[in-house]
DNA sequence: GAAGATATCGCAACTCCCTGCAATAGCGCC
DNA sequence: GGCGCTATTGCAGGGAGTTGCGATATCTTC
């Protein structure tokens, strides 16, 4: 096991809290959030505290092993860092996300790196903006 | 005065709690919060509770008189519309937060119209990353 | 296998923001 | 200037996420 020993490594320990969350996580769909997390284990029967999840989480993240990203203003989504990392856009009017690969985003990034000699992580927010179809409806 | 007609056309009324708001906007700084404006009014011995202030400050943003900024995963920050737009650069690291102007991000809101006909606002929330000092200490 | 050190947990309390609802206060109209 | 319609307010309660603290469980060491 590859992050049990990453963990302690770090003086870390693993736990069965840490075990369950790290299994929901393998199974969980593409977007996951806390809640659904702890919904999950609840329906298993495991009670689990929702700040011992966010705690974890983040703990997670700091091993590499999950990302997060804000899709709107509202819930935290996480992704294992396995998956292919990838930018959202999402559109404020009805919702719609819409996955962009990271080489879209790259040449700003780049010019970022550039100019001001910072490293952007643009998934880790949304573009938020108006889709097509929104814009189309209201300049009709 | 504008807002008040602008308010007003749209069958929408001109409270003093709207009043104070606007005041405390107009003397707000740069980058405001909510808590910002509450605390401001509450020194000047007005106590008005904070949906107001919220639902105020939404109202504002439907006028086109505001707009909010998310520099971190915490406070929602207010702007006057009248001030420059532009965006920002936030390191997760030391907290450091540049502005940068909106034309350093245009190219890449040409491009996502250009490839997926979404109309991005790139200020709405800002770029997360790690500023050049931060990166300079990590890899040392 | 037990003992000691401490990372982690659950709980309670807190922050920021949003929402439903009944009471109130602006506004348009006469 | 008064009346009625209804936009807006304050309050109470809720959702997401964070934090301090005392109790517990895990890991290390013997
Ligand atoms: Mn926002
Ligand atoms: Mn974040
Ligand atoms: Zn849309
Ligand atoms: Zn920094």
């Amino acid at each position: 096991m590859k992050i049990e020993d990453a963990l302690r490594q770090r003086g870390g320990r693993m736990t069965m809290q840490r075990r369950l969350i790290l299994d929901a996580l393998a199974r969980a769909r593409h977007h996951t959030t806390a809640d659904d997390i702890q919904r999950q284990l609840r329906a298993k029967g495991f009670e689990i505290d929702a700040s011992t999840i966010y705690r974890n989480l983040e703990v997670l993240e700091g091993l590499g092993h999950v990302t997060h990203t804000h899709l709107d203003d509202r819930v935290t989504r996480w992704h294992r860092a396995d998956e292919e990392r990838h930018g959202h856009l999402v559109c404020t009017v009805c919702g719609a996300e819409t996955e962009v690969p990271m080489a879209a985003l790259r040449p700003l990034a780049r010019r970022l790196m550039e100019r001001y000699g910072f490293a952007a992580d643009l998934a880790h927010a949304a573009v938020s903006g108006i889709c097509e179809q929104c814009r189309v409806v209201q300049s009709s």
